[in-house]
DNA sequence: ATGAAAGCGCTAACAT
DNA sequence: ATGTTAGCGCTTTCAT
């Protein structure tokens, strides 16, 4: 935070411990053998000035700047914020600092990650992609040093950390269906996004278990949300049970809506799950705090973090490995509100 | 992303639209007035070349980075999930990125912070201390671009973005006085804080206005926690329940631990507001949306947010203004849990 | 174990 | 409007 023109630099600091500012750099990597007594004049010589490295000069040197970028949709979800911090965390293991993007979820900002307009003076990039899908790959060029988080959307040689959508869709409807629901609605269908996305996969996943359980799925069943805020799992709740025949289930594709869900019900007196189940997908930390407990879907959150962290640690040492998919384990958590 | 010794830079760049780095730099800053011509040859070149600019040679250049640092307790609080993304938000009118460092309210982190050991390549810090207070001034050596959030916590010459504490933890107490409560416990005392911490303003706060209606608090009323989290939240309602007289109204000193404390009484029957009512302190967006929506404080973190950001920029810029301290305005939002 | 010096890629002061 | 050049503060190669 020195002001241009008044800050201290290490050839001052060596000047004043009678070295040479080789010598303070030596001291504060730590690489290189220094004799003690020179490293404890050189470290109060720091002290005495109030020295601060100048991250900037050493980023241009060495090519690293210590930093990574985490581009996310949108801290509005619980399950990104949850991410962010367990990502700081793994991180921080590695010595590096996160910036976080917000895209949005939209397709131009997306871009502007790739294209690095958002995202300068970063080692790597973990990025989840929410409007960007199969046919998008030439916005990957010169992107190497890069983890995709979500489904693998890329058919180029890219990381990806891949979370079982299907699978964990799957297991959620399915458990629905084995509770005795017939009516089962889904609150999270988004038609402009690609068919790679979360919204997509799991919206498949779950007709494709209704069919297998010869189960039919009424239009209106099927409930949009662009954003997948808690107002979208309201309003979204509030649509069906304005319905003639409202359904006795509902497949919420995010925690953050199933909390929205639930707050509808309880507003027009409906009970869950009596009245009707809703389950959710993320696990986040309040899910189990809600008013019922919310069931929902661990999607393997802590595996996602730490496995992109790494992923990227292996990239940026430059090790040659091919790029990888990862998958993470999901599970179901039954609680109280299915 | 480029790595070393394969970068492509501005001079390549040059070379290729026949000019020289000058020119190209000039183009992509938009400073001087380059012709048409010459500007899309250049941009041409850019594209081409999929050159990316190495924003350490710019930061040691021009003395600036363009990111800023947000120094917070910890991303499980919603009350700070909130603010960060308000921050982020007004950071972008600056063109500036974020980097957040969670502290965990740990002394040793927040100096940390201060020291710049953990807030390297950044114009400037906003900074939420917890653990640090009145007689901590010599930590702030150095610190000129600095903003503090909460309370005007150091004498010495720093922005501060305050929060009326005191006058929110009045209105709350006060509006269960007034509601009929006499049995008001409260959630959140942390006696190995700061004397100016919101911690301890709040809890003096609800004291003196108990004081003021002829109320007395037993010493098990006031619950401690460390964390302020929703575990903490939830722990301290259960251990309310278990006093042989339990408290017919609680007031969380944030609303984290409101949820939390929501949690504790659905889980044991007991029923919100009518048995005990719950108070917070925050009004994050969660707030609306429990069972039943939170009665809380909103303590104007839009204008924290907007105030810090601000404040920050017109020190950046260096305008000699003097430290200044900015309050927000705080105000009742009745729900349904109190 | 330490010194001397080059150079990372950019911007800005000085030219023209 | 564009070229030339110095230098930001650090790390590292080549010395000793």
């Amino acid at each position: 935070m020195a002001r241009k023109g008044e800050s201290v630099t290490m050839a001052d600091v060596g000047a004043r411990a009678g070295v040479t500012a080789r010598t303070v750099s030596n001291v504060l990597s730590g690489h290189t053998s220094v004799r003690p007594e020179t490293r404890d004049r050189v470290l109060r010589a720091v002290d005495d000035l109030g020295y601060r490295m100048n991250t900037s000069a050493r980023s241009l040197r060495t090519g690293r700047t210590g930093t990574i970028t985490l581009a996310i949709p949108d801290l509005m979800i619980d399950y990104f914020t949850d991410l962010a911090r367990r990502i700081m965390t793994e991180a921080e293991r590695h010595d590096w600092t996160v910036v976080i993007q917000q895209t949005g979820a939209r397709r131009e900002n997306e871009i502007a990650i790739l294209s690095g307009a958002r995202r300068q003076h970063s080692d790597g990039l973990i990025f989840q992609p929410h409007a960007l899908g199969p046919g998008d790959e030439r916005y990957l060029t010169g992107n190497d040093r890069l983890v995709i988080l979500g489904e693998r959307i890329f058919r180029g040689p890219v990381d990806h950390v891949t979370m079982a959508n299907t699978e964990a869709a799957q297991l959620a409807t399915q458990y629905l269906v084995d509770r005795g629901h017939r009516r089962i609605a889904a609150i999270g269908a988004n038609p402009r996004v690609a068919t790679t996305s979360a919204a997509s996969l799991r919206l498949e996943a779950f007709r494709d278990t209704l069919a297998k359980n010869d189960l039919s799925v009424p239009a209106e069943y099927i409930v949009t949300a662009e954003e997948w805020h808690l107002r979208d799992g309201a309003a979204g709740m509030a649509r069906l049970l304005g319905l003639p025949r409202p359904p006795d289930a509902v497949f919420c594709f995010n925690d953050t809506m199933a909390f929205g869900a639930l707050h509808a019900l309880a507003a027009r007196g409906v009970r869950a799950p009596d009245d009707v189940a809703v389950i959710g997908f993320d696990n986040v930390p309040m899910a189990e705090f809600t008013t019922p407990p919310l069931t929902t879907i661990e999607p393997g959150t802590a595996q996602v973090a730490k496995q992109a962290v790494d992923l990227l640690a292996a990239r940026v040492a430059g090790r040659g490995t091919p790029p990888t998919e990862v998958f993470t384990d999901c599970s179901l958590v039954v609680r109280k509100s299915a």
